[in-house]
DNA sequence: TATTGTTATACTCTATAACTATA
DNA sequence: TATAGTTATAGAGTATAACAATA
């Protein structure tokens, strides 16, 4: 007898509608990668060093939005796990040069094939022109959210 | 001399772009709701016991995916506002029935005037059929993500 | 003086187990 | 025995201040 409560209040708004999409994907996502032994972060992370070779760890820090104190941990797991390599840059020799390692390449390829088989099951009977449409209507709203932080 | 690090390999995937529009969403309505002294997670069961007089708890809690106990202090949090109130139900004396107050309802309405505004801002220069048909898949993934908890 | 990475820390959000009072 | 609400607690995730080494 669960009673059939209503949130229509809410469903009008678009950020609303977002957060609870949001956390259906992120707990489908979660239980996909910790097969490979990742998280959401540690794998955008990884994704993002290996497209870009020898970046620093205030350069991911900054494309992700994540503050460096808390990239420090997150670098530390994925170095300890072998999957990426930490390069003192020859140029400043504060910095580190991130590089993935071949253990690496292939923990990623792997997670990646989950989370496009994930991404098939959450976009279930949906067109991929929709699909396409949603992505550039949340880049537009991320882009009107930027400049105002 | 920012150096211009790429994200190509995670953009393709739905579920990045969404986390991106909702932390961009997240910053600028905690912003906008803090005037009326109320956060997204506080003003989200405002509206749910305003649509749903008599609601109990757990009802909220089921409605919004939220633990119980985590809604012990939401719940609180609005009763020592004074915008909502708590009556022992007459049928089932563990229940509560939660109630929106007058104040409440001012309140309410008034925080309900910033989201409107917030989203506008948001969801600048895209039309209102965008925003729709975004809605629409962001709800269709949603239920996607449903029984398979 | 500013920046890279680091440490320590704190605050929010979320999740689980166990209790109480009622049913 | 099961359920509504509660307490205590622990784990993520995230944010800020201050430091050492280097620029």
């Amino acid at each position: 007898m669960t009673k059939d409560h209503k949130d229509d209040s809410l469903r009008i708004f678009s950020g609303y509608n977002l957060k609870r999409a949001f956390n259906a994907i992120q707990m489908d996502l979660n239980a996909c990668l910790a097969q490979s032994g990742l998280r959401m972060i540690t794998f955008s992370v990884l994704s993002i060093i290996d497209e870009n070779p020898g970046i620093r760890q205030s350069g991911v820090a900054e494309l992700l939005v994540i503050e460096r104190p808390n990239m420090v941990v997150i670098i530390d797991e994925l170095e300890q796990a072998m999957l990426i390599q930490r390069d003192r840059s020859e140029q400043d020799r504060r910095a580190y040069e991130l590089r993935i390692t071949d253990t690496g390449k292939t923990r990623l390829e792997q997670a990646r094939q989950a989370v496009i088989q994930h991404e098939a099951r959450m976009c279930k009977d949906i067109a991929d022109s929709d699909i396409a449409d949603m992505i550039s209507t949340l880049r537009t709203i991320e882009s009107n959210g930027l400049g105002r932080s």
